[in-house]
DNA sequence: CAGTGAGCGAGCTTCCGCTTGACTT
């Protein structure tokens, strides 16, 4: 049955479009890139400008197989893929595929997934681009030969199988500067002048409302002066001001917005909220989820306005457009909204309604008219001295979007001390009964770490990496151990609080919490030792602006208007060269730094990269002694860069004998490669979190060895000695494993009824789970 | 799973962007 054949990239995409086209058209989908340079190997020809080898991807094989099949009996091929660089590439990629000559192939593109609009499109196909296409290779050759040249530098003079690349490697640049930051600061303390007033309202009800000196005082003496200046005055409100002000709603939500509002206001990781946004974008609940772009189609901005003046009234409507801020900004999707505005909620699970919610939300709220807001500020004076208190509160006149919807900020306000937000309302020149003053010491604080949104946010305003990179660049960089997620308590800092209370100034010293973390960005010893060797040889590619300076040069080659091997040769020849040198006499790298001496032996201690980690040592190894260092790896948390000499020998009081069972066999505990253990014999048992190896008693050791030996008792189910198979019990129940090989044992069957006939045949049956181990999970990245 | 911190190694590791799977050592 021939017809025409429409090819989309998402599956999801191609269902929707499917209906609108009817019969005549079959409408499938590629799945994205299904060609791509193969993974092992430059694949590039440098020789013959950069020839690229291109390969079906291995999971892409079945596709191709399906789409020719398709292509074969279809009378006309119309190539639908997404409008932008990548998608023009996919359509290059496709004709090369399946037989259509370049020149020859019908490209169909629309701006929006509606009826009319895609019929029209496919009435109306134009050529291919064959320049953005070029733009597109030139990206993909310049990050192949930046990564794959920059690893193996890595591999040979820090540690293998480290990686490099034009994102990542930014990306960790970012965390590692603001951690260095972090750590150089000195806070600055200063005295906050916070005063209290009771006046009574109309009703007669005692309201106490907060005003504050504008600037903070420097020197405790500065404020306690203050102070005692102010004992006996008299307060008078010397101006009143009101100010009107307006809020304006946050533009319509793309991937990076998302990401972090969900962050913000659901606490979701930036892949949690991708995996939700995929589930309700399969289920027809939302567009697509991958964008970089603001605006509403014109079918939406119908919709959203008949909503919001049925649902709120028509006062609340304004019809707005956003421009997109990101000049990089491809642009090929619409703004992440609701597929029907007039569904409030959706069914799913409490994650899928709460991320829908949000979206329905910020997109509704973002055709919403401006809230009218306004400002009061009081000047309170007194009588002793010059110096002004303010008192300032917010009263919204009109809500507009903020019925719906009000966007977060990053940085968590500092906790307001029972702040009064509303003013009583006062007179030019009344008094003011001083109810309390404080003054009360405060600090500077440094930048804030990044969270995994706030990492997205910035590079997004440098223009580095896609909606569809986001969230994978951020698990790269912690898969590679550059950078961890990580909470940490803060530490008690004491400050100093004055009081004004009846004419009478007292003192006291309060503690805080300073410097507490929730899930934020941490750089490792690794990711600081990798991106110093970084910047010492490879400063282009880590420069901020690298990727926007190379973008505008893509450009170029999209407009016609350079070849795109000229433009990739440009780059490639001096930074080659750069590669060369640099592997030729760059000094291998391991972070050493010299802790002190160790008062027991008077050797020396170290702080270094070692090959599993990061480690410290008493004494080097000396070619003339056979004298051995001893070596200890470094607690979580611990740095290179920051480890004091205490702290590093307190490494040392491990391996440490903690006594001895009832059989009188040594229990020791140390730590091993796989984080705190208790060792009985041969028996090892993990040291759960809260418990501390250095602290942990006999007893709990005791019962860590004889949970885990009944564990290891009841591990064996059948043992096969002479064919080297068991049936052992693993942490998904049940399973047999030959070798290094693993096989599920079937539904119907009892592992403990085996026997060793059944065994054979299920083996003989089943491919192996793992395929021989490491290689299988690898791949899988 | 589990000590390590290498001088002689064999062979391997790695990038960024498009898209969704298939189901567990």
């Amino acid at each position: 049955m021939a017809g025409k054949l429409v090819i989309v990239e998402s599956p999801a995409k191609a269902k929707t479009i499917g209906k609108f086209l009817g019969k005549e058209y079959k409408v499938a989908s590629c799945f994205g890139h299904i060609r791509d340079l193969p993974e092992s190997g430059l694949a590039i020809n440098i020789e013959k400008n950069y020839e690229p080898e291109y390969v079906i991807s291995d999971d892409k094989k079945d596709v191709v197989k399906e789409l020719k099949k398709l292509a074969k009996n279809a009378d006309e091929i119309l190539l639908a893929t997404d409008e932008d660089r990548e998608g023009e590439a996919i359509s290059w990629h496709l004709c090369e595929v399946l037989g259509i000559k370049p020149s020859e192939a019908k490209r169909v593109t629309y701006t929006e997934i509606t009826e009319k609009a895609v019929k029209h499109a496919v009435k109306h196909p134009r050529k291919l681009n064959m320049d953005l296409v070029n733009a597109q290779q030139a990206r993909r050759v310049l990050d192949r030969l930046v990564g794959y040249e920059i690893s193996p530098v890595l591999w040979r003079k820090v540690k293998p199988q480290l990686s490099a690349g034009r994102v990542q490697s930014v990306a960790v640049r970012l965390i590692v500067e603001r951690e260095r930051e972090i750590r150089a600061f000195q806070p600055v303390a200063s005295y906050k002048i916070i005063a209290h007033f009771t006046v009574t309202d109309p009703s007669g009800k005692k309201v106490t409302f907060k005003a504050e000196r504008p600037v903070n005082f420097k020197t405790e003496n500065e404020a306690l002066n203050f102070l005692e200046e102010v004992k006996d005055a008299v307060f008078t409100v010397s101006a009143i001001e009101k100010r009107p002000g307006k809020r304006t709603p946050a533009a319509p939500f793309t991937t990076s917005t998302l990401q972090q509002e969900a962050s913000r206001k659901l606490g979701f990781p930036v892949a949690k909220t991708m995996l939700v946004a995929q589930r309700l974008y399969e289920n027809g609940h939302i567009t697509y989820m991958r964008t970089d772009s603001t605006t509403l189609s014109d079918f939406a901005l119908e919709a959203i306005e008949k909503e919001v003046k049925k649902r709120y009234g028509k006062e609340f409507y304004q019809k707005r457009q956003y421009a997109t801020k990101n000049e990089n900004a491809q642009e090929a999707h619409e703004a992440i909204r609701p597929s029907y505005i007039d569904q409030v909620s959706i069914e799913g699970d409490a994650d899928d309604q709460r991320l829908y919610e949000l979206i329905w939300k910020r997109t509704v709220a973002s055709q919403m008219a401006d809230a009218e807001i306004e400002k009061t500020v009081i000047d309170i004076s007194n009588n002793k001295n010059s110096e002004v208190l303010r008192a300032q509160a917010e009263v919204v006149l009109f809500e507009g979007f903020l019925k719906v919807y009000n966007e977060s900020v990053d940085e968590e306000s500092e906790a307001d001390e029972g702040a009064e937000v509303m003013i009583p309302p006062v007179k030019n020149g009344q008094q003011l009964p001083l109810k309390e003053m404080v003054a009360i010491e405060r600090f500077t604080k440094p930048a804030p770490r990044y969270t995994e949104a706030s990492l997205v946010k910035k590079l997004e305003e440098l223009g580095i990496g896609r909606p569809s990179t986001y969230a994978p660049t951020i698990s790269t960089i912690q898969k590679r151990n550059y950078v961890v997620k990580e909470s940490r308590e803060g530490v008690e800092r004491k400050y100093k609080v004055f009081t004004l209370c009846d004419k009478k100034i007292t003192s006291e010293i309060k503690t805080e919490i300073t410097g507490a973390e929730k899930h934020k960005l941490f750089p490792t010893d690794i990711g600081l030792l990798v991106t110093d060797f970084l910047m010492e040889n490879f400063r282009d590619i880590m420069d901020y602006n690298f990727t926007a300076e190379v973008e505008k040069e893509f450009d170029e080659v999209a407009l016609g208007k350079m070849k795109w091997y000229k433009m990739i040769d440009n780059f490639y020849k001096p930074f080659h060269q750069v590669v060369e040198t640099t592997t030729k006499e760059a000094q291998r790298v391991s972070g050493e730094r010299l802790l002190g001496e160790d008062p027991a032996s008077g050797e020396p201690v170290i702080a270094r990269m070692g090959r599993y980690g990061p480690m410290v040592q008493i004494g080097k190894s000396e070619e003339s002694s056979d004298k051995k260092p001893r070596f200890a790896r470094l607690k979580a948390g611990q740095s290179i860069e920051t480890i004091t000499l205490q702290e590093a020998l307190d490494l040392f009081k491990l391996p440490r004998v903690l006594g001895y069972d009832d059989a009188g066999k040594e229990v020791k505990v140390n730590i091993g490669r796989f984080g705190p253990y208790v060792q009985v014999d041969k028996t090892f048992a993990s040291i759960p979190k809260d418990k501390d190896p250095y602290t942990i008693t006999l007893e709990d050791a005791l019962t860590l060895i004889r949970e885990k030996e009944d564990i290891n008792a009841n591990r064996v189910i059948h043992n096969f000695e002479k064919e080297g198979i068991q049936v052992l019990n693993g942490r998904y129940g049940p399973y047999i494993k030959k070798g290094n090989n693993n096989y599920k044992i079937p539904k119907d069957k009892q592992a403990e009824y085996l026997t060793l006939e059944d065994v054979l045949m299920i083996i003989g049956e089943q491919g192996p789970t793992n395929k021989g181990g490491k290689r299988f999970f690898k791949r899988k990245r």
